[in-house]
DNA sequence: ATGAAAGCGCTAACAC
DNA sequence: GTGTTAGCGCTTTCAT
């Protein structure tokens, strides 16, 4: 690809190495006739200097890696734009790797950003085992990952407290038999973002369990709509669905009212994440909002601190609290 | 940043540059034990190879560069990814910079995106006589930019086919009131949407202009809504509506049904875009799809044809045709 | 199995 | 204003 060197400009100029650069660059010390010529023989040739010259002789530039499970899933956009920002005012640059949707493409994106970046970011689905075997010594920070951080950054999310927030505002409006739509992985474990649900119900004296829950692929409107099928099948007095996030959410309120249930009169519907789309539904879904913007703040000064201090010292994890937006309720 | 090297690694283990390398990249030609230790020493150093150097060793790799105008904004998402499926296919890395929906970011973005990237894709706002002055010799492919191909790849949009197919079908299901909504970036000029909307109105000899039409910012739904009440004014009768976007589309149809109109039996609304969400509102949005799956793959194999011969020959200039899909009418 | 030397393409420092 | 020298950190010969 890279063909065309600064030499080969230098030689055709009838100049040395030194001009073409002092010209490619806008340095001074240059005669203006000079400087002309030069770019438009370099011009001609379709010279472009090799990044990885001047990155090597310059040194400075940090390149954060970003991997995203999938950039057309509604939450990554808003999560991407974030740490783009945070990034940005940084003076780094951002590659995004995506595995488009599949986990099992994952470690391979991974190999491809450890190759062109300083330090990487990502909701990671592999183990720290693995990610310690295969990478060692790449600074990463793990967004929403249930690993003892040995030596990776780490960001959470507060589901105990989202989900408190989620299961109160049921109850104060009333209700008492609540449903969850639950989005899992590779099938088998309950969410966190279950147990927390499930914990706070239990807590106001509600009852929980498999009866009461009915588990969707978590990025797909249409397995809302099946777990929530499901759900009211086995729980036809069902009055209140939490769900794991807002996908799933907006599933479970087109299921409802296409059984004839008038949301949220009969029954409320509470999401999470928070997503803009929510606001754009009939009616408008009420959510526990991640913020995104908090989280990206935080996972890039993360980064920051694996970049300075390479031995990690150790550290607190850093947590970001979601907060419950009620955009319609009873 | 980049402070341990390959060499510090060397010494401390008592061997030569390349046995460490040799250890780094699973080469053969070295003891077990040798490779072993090395490695350990690397890791406790919090060595990590220099992406600069060995890029510039091996000379491989290409990187895409890829301008967004705002990540955020639901059209956004669903072309980068794209984008980056297609670039993976070339074994390509992708940095995304992202102006953040504000026109006059996109040069320093593309100023950073410059220094990193072989070759840019993105919808760029600065006029074609811009770019070669701040970006000579960059190759870069051009979305649905107004540029005479001054050398740059592009990919176009054919909007007078959308529009055809929008206005046909408002006709077909009976309007005969039909306003628009246009989204401008810098307020004056029409939009080519808005245009070719207006072409094909009249050829169907229905009234059209200034009394017919409402500027709205393009990528906010409630700016959508207010010019849909600005159009409502002024023409009451309206019982179709064709939007620059499926955002505006969507405020529109909220204020719509805000004012009591019945939307699609009063009014029936046509976004553009056809975006996702358009499939969760209520009712479903009707709206002409850009496939940008097939914008992705024109453009990243415009990127390659720049690439490879960067004497740019000349070409026919690359279009996508959107289509019309009904989701709900009448 | 390991080391020495060369050089990728560029720019900083210093001559001239 | 322009050229020369040196070297960024790595991998690729080619010795040993």
């Amino acid at each position: 690809m890279q063909r065309v060197t600064i030499a080969d400009v230098a030689k055709l100029a009838g100049v040395s190495k030194q001009t073409v650069s002092r010209a490619i660059n806008n340095k001074g010390d240059i005669g203006e006739s000079t400087k002309e010529r030069v770019l438009e023989i370099a011009r001609n040739l379709g010279y472009r200097p090799s990044r990885f010259a001047r990155g090597l002789r310059i040194g400075e530039s940090v390149t954060l890696g970003l991997l995203l499970f999938d950039l057309s899933i509604p939450y990554y956009p808003d999560l991407a734009s974030q740490i783009l920002q945070s990034a940005g005012k940084q003076g780094w640059n951002v590659v995004i790797g995506d595995a488009q949707g599949e986990w099992r493409r994952e470690l391979d994106v991974l190999q491809v950003l450890a190759r062109q970046a300083d330090v990487l970011i990502g909701q990671v689905g592999s183990s720290d085992t693995v990610l310690l075997r295969e990478f060692p010594g790449l600074p990463m920070v793990l967004l929403d990952h249930d690993a003892g951080s040995s030596g990776f950054g780490s960001v959470c999310i507060d589901f105990i407290s989202g989900m408190r927030q989620a299961v109160d505002h049921l109850i104060k409006i009333g209700r008492r038999h609540i449903g969850i739509i639950d989005g899992v992985k590779w099938d088998r474990p309950p969410s966190p973002r279950r147990i927390a649900a499930e914990q706070r119900l239990r807590e106001h004296g509600l009852v929980t369990g498999d009866e009461w829950s009915a588990a969707a692929s978590p990025h797909a409107v249409t397995s809302g709509e099946a777990a929530l099928a499901e759900l009211l099948t086995r729980q036809p007095i069902i009055d209140g669905v939490i769900c794991f996030n807002d996908q799933l959410a907006i599933g479970a309120m087109r299921e409802l009212k296409r059984a004839g249930r008038n949301v949220p009169a009969d029954v409320a519907v509470v999401g999470f994440d928070g997503l803009r789309v929510g606001g754009l539904v009939e009616p408008a879904l009420t959510s526990v909002r991640i913020d995104n913007r908090q989280l990206a703040e935080l996972a890039v000064r993360d980064a920051i601190r694996l970049l300075t201090v390479p031995k990690a010292p150790q550290k607190e994890s850093l947590v970001v609290t979601p907060k419950l937006i009620v955009r319609s309720s009873a």
